[in-house]
DNA sequence: CACTATTTGTCCGTATGTATG
DNA sequence: TCATACATACGGACAAATAGT
């Protein structure tokens, strides 16, 4: 094998100097298994010498013994005395792929390949921050929609929005049919520039349960507001929060960059 | 306080049962604390007894205690004999409002505004998955570069990235001084396509360290495949993975559309 | 064949930490 | 608080298998 130190980063070096109560010998087995799991270290190399572990990881060759045992208990590697201790695990790298989703077009048509279900359709008073944001007198309302997209049944983003200058009246089941966007179009409004802002924030009991996942798991939280442009002003017509499950959705843009 | 079944959930009582060898007062401990940190069991409260909490996670009374007593120990709780323990912790959701970050053009602007700290810069053996996107043969090496960002003294990104094609060597220094576009661009490498995923992840031990912020901490995930074109062909020459903590860092874009 | 260096296997004694009743 | 049992971690010592000289 490759010198130890190409192997492991001074990172990995003192993730095993923490001071957390769980034993050493775990520790560094841990450090090694995912080295052999992620393929850094291949099928048939030869793994560090208990002596070069101990002195790259400040540890007693005892330890670095137990560490490298209790990969052979998993057969991750074989140890014959004399020779070494050789990786016996072939790294094969996972076929998966989320489903990647993309920005404004692609939004549009991953839509049509999910449920919606509409939770909340109704011209209600905004709260204050939003109500100024939308540009409404106070005491004014907007429509207030709240609405959870699936995929084969997994629920992946619970949107909350907030919409001014709708002027027909629109019925639930559109928008349980038609995008946002789309309806918008239909209505005559044009939006001419939109900001989005992602963040990530943990599940509350309410977003957990209509994302199926645990109080406190990370969610993608994106923020758009939508404007028109009125009188050369730029007006907010929408506000919408969404948060997404990030095993079921990520957010992935394409950027072509140099092309001077 | 209401009952201890109603507080913590049933895969919250097999977690303790894991068979890793972290001491149980610790993981009993960590349980604890989370359901404190999180608003839970919210201040002033009263915490189940030990002899509660022993029978709840079948452990022993002396363990429960040594759990409480660590929680003391960092004044979370308050011990008084007779009285029980009490939570002395104000859980407060965070306010937010960031600084808000761009595209590629003002992620350099912003790299200008902000201090960078080198964990690791070094050529090192890639886990296997990495070394096949950037098109290696085995064993073959890649610089391998781990940063901290802060701003103010606050880190706000973790940047871990494995680069190919970097032909001249390049210090420790120029990377706390430029960006790493920059570098490339120096290097005579036009990038001509970036893709970038964005999701959201929970923060482990080492990143919660890195970022200041607690072990499940929802962080901004970010992954940014870069390529170059060679003989009409598209090559990987950079896999970059950052982790933005959301209190300091928001993506932000903005759309122009509807143009026509 | 012996000789040597390397590497793992096994054992000792000791100290500290963990978990129980 | 105490006594007890067990696990972890250390340094050191020596034995046994392997590979090369």
């Amino acid at each position: 094998m490759s010198s130890i130190a190409e192997i492991f980063s001074e990172s990995q070096l003192r993730e095993l100097q923490q001071d957390r109560p769980t034993p050493l010998y775990f520790r560094l087995y841990s450090l090694l298994k995912h080295a052999i799991l992620d393929g850094t270290i291949g099928n048939g190399a030869q793994m560090p010498t208990e002596q070069q572990l101990a002195e790259t990881f400040g540890v007693s060759r005892i330890t670095a013994k137990r560490a490298m045992d209790e990969l052979a208990a998993e057969e991750l590697v074989q140890r014959r005395r004399g020779r070494g201790t050789h990786v016996t695990y072939e790294y094969t790298p996972k076929p998966v792929r989320a489903p990647l989703v993309g920005m404004l077009q692609e939004i549009e048509s991953m839509a049509r390949h999910s449920e919606v279900k509409v939770l909340e359709c109704k011209k209600q008073t905004p709260p204050a921050r939003i109500r100024e944001l939308l540009g409404l007198p106070d005491g004014d309302k907007a429509l207030h929609l709240v609405r959870v997209r699936s995929r084969d049944g997994q629920p992946f983003g619970h949107y909350e929005s907030w919409s001014a200058g709708l002027g027909k009246p629109v019925s639930k089941r559109d928008f349980a049919r038609f995008t946002r966007l789309e309806i918008f179009r239909k209505q005559g409004l044009k939006l001419t520039h939109v900001t989005q802002t992602i963040s990530a924030v943990a599940a509350d009991e309410n977003l957990a349960a209509s994302l199926q996942t645990e109080v406190g798991a990370p969610l993608i939280s994106l923020v758009r507001h939508s404007f028109i442009t009125v009188a050369k002003r730029e007006q907010l017509v929408d506000y919408l929060q969404v948060f997404y499950h990030p095993d079921r959705f990520q957010y992935q843009m394409d950027l072509e960059i140099d092309k001077a």
